[in-house]
DNA sequence: AGATGTGAAAGTTTTCACAGCC
DNA sequence: GGCTGTGAAAACTTTCACATCT
């Protein structure tokens, strides 16, 4: 599977991954302006709600075609839109998630997600006991009818909600039923597979980066 | 509050963000290889596993000094040691935890800050159905006594897992309690703080992230 | 006048390649 | 011989600065 980079070209220029997450930014904060009535934006005043140069902004938009007027700015709502379909989010899209334990179960209730047209179509877990029962009407199944269900419904992409011994199994069993994207929750690192993309959300490393800061900014400051 | 890069220069050379994440897989890997008996291992086989190459490796080390022999290659257990120092996991870290919901419930049950020393020592709520229950018996304290807490306990962390419109007052408290870092998975930009480490885990981001290659993928080799 | 879009410059990170030590 | 540690080169990302268009 691709690893953590983007892994695919778009037009003439590649589109870092860094680029993407700005976009994802940049579309929060053109909602909230929309909700706010503003109309027009320029690249400075955007640049400074993120906390970035107005250059950087430009930069972003620049890989992907031509969104503003000079002299104005770039519309608001229009601009907003655009960004939503770069990033595909002018869709719904439908995911199966795997795994039911705890961190499934925040994951299946998040509601950035639903707000993001991101919904989940149904939940795989080996444990029999879940199996059978439901969250808010969809149901466990258990791992077996994860090839039927993927293309039944039509799902693209998977979230891996399992512990680390188990994941590259989910991964390869996703991977079988057709899924074209793989959000990996748990802390391992999976297989490349051709045409599958993979993104891994790490929690402890997170902390450990914190831990990290905190440890190196007190060796330079005692107490 | 500090952004999601390091801010935090460290001897002679500043490391980045990117190497510090890697120093927490090279850890994992170490350990898996303890497990497995390997006493020595060069910095070639460490990259193979990582699916890196072997100058990265030699150059993330040599950001902290000198841990490897000429012609034979580390020391597995005094490396996986010497960066679990660096990262500051060689020590217990007592954090807080606001946010009682679906996701800080996962968190508060998550295993990986377990085996790595994370301990959480208090969760916060601002819902009184919450207050006076227990996780495991961790209380669910009311946020004013975040300040009081933090302190007694000495947590020098704190995890925001609150919905968006309450996070930054929450980021707020914590800076006022004297936690050092935080760790927040609300999808807003907090606002920056002298002295206190913040990284963001955005969960929707990262799912956008993915819908945005798969759906140029498709883009570029339709159906 | 005002703000975009973009080559060129500056800065950062990764890879190369090899001197130096075991 | 084998493998580290590291300057130098290459690749990539961000910022500058300005020509260009409304």
């Amino acid at each position: 599977m691709r690893g953590e980079s983007s892994g695919s070209m778009h037009r003439g220029g590649g589109v870092s991954e860094a680029t993407v997450r700005r976009l994802s930014n940049y579309f929060r904060i053109l909602e909230e302006m929309e909700r706010e009535g503003v109309e027009t934006i320029a690249s400075e005043t955007l640049a400074e709600r993120y906390g970035i140069t107005s250059a950087q902004v430009r930069k972003d938009f620049s890989s992907f075609g031509s969104f503003g007027r000079r002299g104005l700015g770039y519309p608001v709502r229009g601009l907003r839109e655009r960004i939503g379909k770069i990033l595909g989010i002018d869709q719904p899209w439908r995911l199966v998630l795997v795994g039911a334990g705890n961190l499934g179960h925040a994951l299946f209730h998040y509601e950035e997600f639903r707000r993001r047209n991101f919904s989940i179509a149904a939940i795989f877990d080996s444990n029999p006991e879940l199996i059978g029962k439901h969250w808010e009407g969809v149901p466990i199944l258990p791992m077996a009818q994860m090839g039927r269900l993927v293309s039944e419904r039509d799902a693209r992409i998977g979230i891996i909600a399992v512990p680390a011994a188990a994941g590259q199994a989910v991964a390869d069993q996703l991977v079988a039923a057709g899924v074209e994207g793989i959000l990996n929750f748990s802390p391992i690192k999976l297989r490349e597979v051709e045409n599958v993309f993979v993104r891994n959300v790490n929690l402890s490393i997170a902390l450990e980066s914190l831990s990290y800061s905190v440890t190196a900014h007190r060796k330079l400051r005692p107490l």
